[in-house]
DNA sequence: TTATTATAGTTCGATATCTAACTATTGTCA
DNA sequence: TGACAATAGTTAGATATCGAACTATAATAA
């Protein structure tokens, strides 16, 4: 049962997955944006406002690191910041109009990345590998 | 079929097993190693002298980035350069013995890691997740 | 034989990422 | 109320990573 290469797998997946993602925006005129953009551009569209620190998290980045990413988001006109009135700690995330107007083709390359992903995938495959990913989730985090 | 969170998982995963082994390698006395320098390493255990060119495309990183992490392992001392005498643009990476003396502890954390991740995974299940995983990565790649 | 092309590796500049240290604000409790 | 602890976010320094430009060497072709 040892020695198996799903890891070595799951490292190949993971970067053609984003080298598509990263092709795809491209292709629609986004440019000099990486996944980790599109995260929290996602998780904008589901939340419309989210603090630093929320975002952080639901992104699984450090606040230092999302700092950054922010920044570059803001230098594209994608998100703004937003000071809350009721705790001057926290700062608010929102999409632009720009931003918004994207969501359409992020909706899109996700989904086409799924179709490519597990094109000649059966139903019942692909909830075996859903569940078999699970188990390894957990058993490791 | 659509909008399945598998390439979530496999990030969660992916991201997981690099802390574990950076955890480990460091209880094991190996500090500053990240994985893709354990990559480096794992590739001359099996393969003794090797070109950068060879090394970088096994480890599927550019030769710039390679240069910059067997400097490293160079700085460590577990490494080492040396020109080919038949062809002086090429220069072969080889272990040093103290490179060579931590092959058994990379197995060990190679062999944990494994056996952590799939734990209660039955014969049937492992093979399963690898060939799912197979058909995935020959979808993107 | 010389000019062109191909190949191996490094350097440069940019960026994502982290940890640790920091600033500023808020909350707690004695 | 005032000191200390907790929290939000940024900054600094380090490093992995990449693409593009570069250097040096080898191979090929005219």
């Amino acid at each position: 049962m040892k020695n198996n290469n799903a890891l070595y797998l799951i490292s190949r997946i993971r970067e053609a997955a984003n080298r598509f993602i990263v092709q795809e925006l491209e292709a629609n005129g986004i440019k000099g944006v990486v996944p980790s953009h599109g995260d929290i551009l996602v998780v904008l569209y589901a939340c419309e406002k989210c603090t630093m620190k929320e975002l952080a998290q639901k992104i699984h980045r450090t606040k230092a690191t999302l700092t950054v990413l922010v920044d570059k988001l803001i230098a594209l006109k994608l998100i703004e910041k937003e000071k809350s009135s009721q705790d001057n700690r926290v700062t608010y995330i929102r999409l632009t109009p720009l931003g918004e107007s994207y969501k359409g083709v992020f909706e899109k390359i996700s989904c086409e990345l799924n179709n490519l992903l597990f094109k000649d995938f059966s139903e019942e495959e692909t909830k075996t590998l859903v569940t078999l990913l699970e188990k390894t989730r957990a058993n490791i985090e």
